[in-house]
DNA sequence: TTAATGACCTATC
DNA sequence: CGATAGGCCATTA
């Protein structure tokens, strides 16, 4: 495969913990803006556990990846409150509060 | 090579 | 808020 997976498998592993990035937020930092569907395909083609935590990537709105994607229902959603990400009834998280900044963990602006 | 697919995004109604 | 339509790109068959 070419590099784009590998550039986008960089950009998701680069999520601290106890965030979150959204698909077209990853696309960006990857290097395309327009690489959003790409980012979905490439987690969902080859999600590597352990390496790359495909669970702290959601959509525009807050909304986790279907149930099928995780083996479970609440499998996403569990993962992310281990990390202190709450999440909605309704299976949303609040970007204005746990959206990436794009910074590693301990980096300041 | 062409056509079809998808863990998306934005705009519009 | 939900539904619809168009665009985008790499990968697969």
């Amino acid at each position: 495969m070419g590099d784009t997976f590998a550039r986008i498998y960089d950009v998701v592993r680069q999520i601290p913990r106890g965030r979150v990035a959204t698909y077209g937020q990853v696309a960006v930092l990857a290097g395309n803006a327009r690489w959003a569907r790409v980012v979905g395909y490439a987690l969902h083609a080859n999600p590597e556990p352990g390496t790359i935590p495909c669970h702290r990537v959601v959509d525009r709105s807050g909304r986790l990846a279907p149930a099928f994607a995780f083996g479970g229902e609440g499998a996403q959603r569990r993962l992310l409150a281990e990390e202190g990400v709450t999440t909605r009834e309704d299976g949303t998280v609040d970007l204005s509060v746990y959206l990436w900044n794009g910074l590693k963990e301990g980096e300041t602006p």
